[in-house]
DNA sequence: TGTACATCAGTGAACGCGCGTTCACTGATGTAC
DNA sequence: TGTACATCAGTGAACGCGCGTTCACTGATGTAC
């Protein structure tokens, strides 16, 4: 026997003028369905609108249709990792070592914590209504952050790299890479180091 | 106006004893709906049974279900792979160093000529039927051609790694985010030499 | 050599489902007079 | 202060679609006698 449907979460409408709450709700729904483990195909409106306790044609209010619904889901996942890591930045004082380091745990982190969404920031072709030109901007943003950290340590004397620039992108791929394995398989025989493996190489730190 | 259906494509029937064969059509036609440019969630059986010639139905006589199709179609994208690095292997000869640049160009022109069952492969978690074991075990066997050449390096004195084994992890690492980020975009505004930086890096080649 | 029959390879119609989206609507609430 | 009304926030029913899967079937073909 399945267990009970949910009851039907009486949730109260929005005061008048006041529609505009419901924009947000709807997008929070959407990214919590990602982070119970639903692939992106997983959101669909009828969901995303059971989460949020509303009906489905209400999210036409709000959105388009769904292609740019899941657009802005992406949107608003690239700008709280892009925070994130400008967060961890002023937590770090001014050591560009630990500045760098701060920025690359950050990053694994956020893929961690959430799979699915990084999956779905960094995925590819699903992508729903956006140009990929405006897909590739959104990713630049935390490559600008990396790129500023190595620069920072050759400036400082920390680091070998001549070219930071490509530097970075080389660094970005391998965090790229382990956070991805990282949100496909939970339990790949990782060495225990495998972090600093990978981004001390890539960093060509001294 | 959307362009003509594709006529019934009057495929002839194996004879008899020969039922199998259709087997390896199902496979090769879900392969190429990959190869197109779908994702998995377009591996639906009635565009397979399209594509192959064949009513829905016919699949249901050499695969128990969906999931299980779908997991034979990645098993056969991993021995490809498999077979594709041996083949270069033994094309490389015996230089270590050439037989290991050889084994990265050719993991990554996979990825590049295949990035939807590239993705198929790595993607994680839309994973049907298997048990995530098994996809690991699939997956580990690059990863022992990989650890192989890089040890026969550290044999020859090519190589600094004193860990060959975490090493070969982490070079893995860096040849997944590339191969990845190939599959996701086309315009990623790669550095030039962006396979060497990543791969000499992680190779800690001498 | 002829024929009945078992088997094989595959089909067509149908099922119940969840989906995106459209449509006409409801009922509460603020505002103009 | 009272009331008619416009607007706002959101709903419920329905559409046509493609899906995985089940079912009873068809027609060709090899084989036993």
């Amino acid at each position: 026997m399945s267990p009970a449907a949910e009851p039907p979460r009486s949730r109260p409408r929005n005061r008048r003028g006041e529609g505009g709450r419901l924009r947000a709700e709807i997008l929070a729904a959407a990214t919590g369905l990602l982070d119970d483990g639903g692939d992106p195909h997983a959101l669909t409106l009828r969901a995303i609108a059971r989460r949020a306790g509303i009906a489905a044609p209400s999210i036409y209010a709000h959105f388009l249709d769904r292609p740019t619904l899941l657009l802005d889901v992406v949107r608003r996942a690239f700008a709280e990792l892009a925070g994130l890591l400008r967060a961890a930045l002023d937590e770090a004082g001014h050591d560009p070592r630990r500045r760098l380091s701060a920025v690359c745990r950050t990053y694994l982190e956020f893929g961690h914590v959430h799979p699915e969404r990084y999956r779905a920031m960094f995925g590819g072709t699903w992508t729903p209504a956006a140009s990929s030109g405006e897909l590739a901007d959104l990713g630049a943003d935390a490559m600008r952050i990396l790129a500023g950290c190595l620069a920072e340590c050759v400036a400082a004397g920390h680091c070998t790299s001549t070219d930071p620039a490509a530097d970075a992108v080389a660094l970005w791929l391998g965090l790229h890479g382990l956070a991805h394995q990282q949100a496909a398989s939970t339990s790949f025989p990782w060495p225990g180091d495998i972090v600093e493996r990978v981004a001390s190489s890539l960093s060509h730190l001294v």
